[in-house]
DNA sequence: TATTTTAAAAATGTATACAAAAATACCCTT
DNA sequence: AAGGGTATTTTTGTATACATTTTTAAAATA
């Protein structure tokens, strides 16, 4: 696990302070690395936006923005729903059976949030591959890797995450039936869904 | 002018070997500065995807790829549109001002291409702006930013550069009608018009 | 007391030096 | 001559040291 992943496992953890400046030699003894990694982690983050600059030097861990989070699945729904409109006529048993694979995993108990985050990412990518759109499945990747910065805590109703297995199965069951209609309803249902979620909590905690 | 435009700089303008790995050590000769700073523009450029990783270790230029810019300009048509529709009604007379004043720009002779690319970005973000959708816009951003990256070469017939400004123009004319279907429409069609345009000159291209 | 100036401190940016890893070229074997 | 393995070279990754910038706090002035 490189310094990346641990900044990013500790920003989704709340284990690193939000609002003021993260500083160098801070995370340099925090991770046991000279400054130089320590720097290259952090222009990597802040170009994928899991920090923002903060001042005319230095970045910090943005705060979390219900506005932000809509913005994320409004876009998720409406570029998933086009790749998964293009991907359908492609997709074939292999990714089928790729997606269950995916989907019995997240069944599991005692898996861990992060985990589960992407676990479903590569449950929906294995559907969208059949696209063979490169470019609109990274900027979609790029989204739903933005989206796990919202994962941090356990959010909604708790029997949520078998609703949204549920969804899963479902979704599969319309592909194999080459139900297109149904399938991309449900897929962006499904998105826009899990977006009024996470929102409403957010709204909700910010209220507080 | 910070390392990291120059390198996007001589990036567009064909300046640096594309497809083979880039050298720290050649970079920090040409641009008279040590192997840190090249790091730094290096990681930011791969993240920003001016970059792309070439094997285990080091970066290179990615190949200009028609598919890459057909769903760049997909993109940026549904999701302009997007972003267009939420502005509309909150677009002001000072916005519109703005725009023109990008317009008449755009107009001038001499204005190099990468300028020219900025000064576009600039009108619609003008008008993408009364939306208040920071994120949705980042996002808009950064694929008008990737687009860039193909604006190295005059491509199309000449007279393009007339029709996009003239279509700038009566989209400016729609909006102040409060035309918004009109205007709406014609945004998408711009900008899939120039990923139409581009795409068929990469194809061409690519079969010399 | 509030504001501005200025100096000290702390943090970032950069260069140099060294360690680890990757790529290359060479030689040996078959 | 082709393939594979090893040594050499090159390149990247990291640490340390120094320069520059930014921030902080204190002091002076209005």
């Amino acid at each position: 696990m490189n310094i990346c992943q641990k900044i990013k496992t500790d920003i989704i953890k709340n284990q690193l302070p939000r609002g003021k400046p993260l500083r160098q030699v801070t995370l340099s003894s925090r991770y046991g690395v000279s400054r130089i990694p320590i720097r290259d982690a952090l222009l990597s983050l802040k170009a994928e936006g899991w920090l923002v600059p903060h001042g005319k030097a230095g970045v910090m861990i943005p705060a979390l923005d219900w506005k932000e989070a809509e913005d994320l699945y409004l876009m998720r729904s409406y570029l998933e729903g086009l790749i998964f409109n293009m991907a359908f006529e492609h997709i074939c048993p292999e990714d089928l059976l790729k997606a269950r694979g995916f989907l019995m995993e997240l069944d599991k108990e005692g898996v861990g949030l992060l985990e589960r985050g992407k676990l479903n990412w590569s449950f929906h990518k294995a559907l969208y591959q059949a696209a063979n759109r490169p470019t609109l499945l990274q900027v979609i990747a790029g989204l739903n890797e933005q989206v796990v910065r919202y994962m941090g805590f356990q959010y909604g109703p708790l029997d949520y995450r078998h609703r949204s297995e549920y969804q899963h199965e479902i979704l599969l069951n319309h592909i194999e039936n080459k139900d297109k209609i149904s399938a991309e309803c449900l897929l962006k249902l499904h998105i826009e869904e899990a977006g009024v979620l996470l929102v409403d909590y957010l709204k909700s905690s910010e209220a507080r």
